[in-house]
DNA sequence: GGCCGCATGTAATCTGTTACATGATTCT
DNA sequence: AGAATCATGTAACAGATTACATGCGGCC
């Protein structure tokens, strides 16, 4: 059996947890301006292939539904396998900084929806992954020679502080 | 003529600008831990495909030096046009917040070696783009209906104000 | 008649990265 | 003898994005 590193992909899971729906329809909660819209664009092209990839590896199964004077939809129905890997998904820290802006926030989209708890959890295992990458960078600054370096990690830790104060912000809005 | 639109590719020819170099020399100056190393990694097989872009567009030419008991060296020489084009792309601000982590570092780095007055210019610059989004990030604060609108906002507005906080104290250390 | 909405996809392209191919010399 | 250095590249693969192909029905 194939299978899927965890990618932003994985979200188009998050859809399917209350009802199966068809790629068309998946696209237009997407897009919605207010929502994820906000934050991921994709095109109905690259969203059938995504689909089609969840497919390949068992987390989605498909049901042709015919329709009288409307072309025929395929709808996605979300398995076990699929559940599971969207559970372990939307709680999991993205591993490295510059997947913050498009991930993390999608992820963040989703764990609210899931309720309070596991948007407190997403939140904690990112800050706890933030903590680390400081901790590196400021061990960095220390042995960095030059000037160059040391402006270099200047503007790492001013990010990585910068996610963390928001990060902090985010628990304070979610959390009681 | 083929074009080729400006990509931090560019900054090779950087490389170039005191004496013509050869690819696996260029790729030694580019590997200094603590010079470019810490930002930019390219495997010499990327860069001698980058060098070949940049000589399609005949930013630099290439002349083959021969060597006893040793690979003979192709050996690049920067254009004018290929000067031209690095003092465009030198001075100017990246599109793309995203940008910063890499690309407008390499510039920096190249900045600085151009002098004070081009690393202060590309500093203002960036400064200028950098308010830009700042704007356009805190108009859609205010539109943006829904808690993950605001959330979402928040967290582009903490980016970009540690990017400013940071590139004014670029300009402190590296101004007068 | 022409454009928009519904509904699905394939193909091409671009960018970035990794793996592989070659071959002489010098160092340990 | 084996590893590292010098020196160049091609090929393959992964990911994202765009462009293109198809076809019906309803609205203006």
């Amino acid at each position: 059996m194939k299978t899927l590193s965890p990618t932003i992909g994985y979200a188009l899971l998050g859809f399917l947890r209350q009802r199966p729906l068809h790629g068309y329809a998946i696209h237009q909660q997407l897009s919605d301006p207010v929502g994820l819209g906000q934050v991921w664009q994709l095109k109905l092209s690259q969203l059938y292939a995504l689909l089609g990839k969840l497919e390949e590896v068992d987390y989605v199964t498909t049901e042709v539904e015919m329709q009288t004077s409307r072309p025929p939809r395929k709808l996605f129905h979300l398995t076990a396998a699929g559940e599971e890997a969207f559970a372990m998904w939307v709680r999991g820290s993205v591993t490295h900084g510059r997947h913050l802006r498009l991930e993390f926030l999608v992820k963040l989209y989703f764990a609210r929806q899931e309720g309070t708890t596991v948007a407190l959890q997403l939140l904690a295992n990112q800050r706890a992954q933030c903590q680390l990458w400081l901790s590196a960078e400021q061990a960095k600054v220390e042995e960095s020679a030059g000037e160059y370096g040391r402006l270099v990690h200047r503007f790492r830790l001013g990010q990585i502080q910068a996610m963390l104060a928001w990060l902090d912000d985010c628990q304070g809005v979610i959390g009681v």
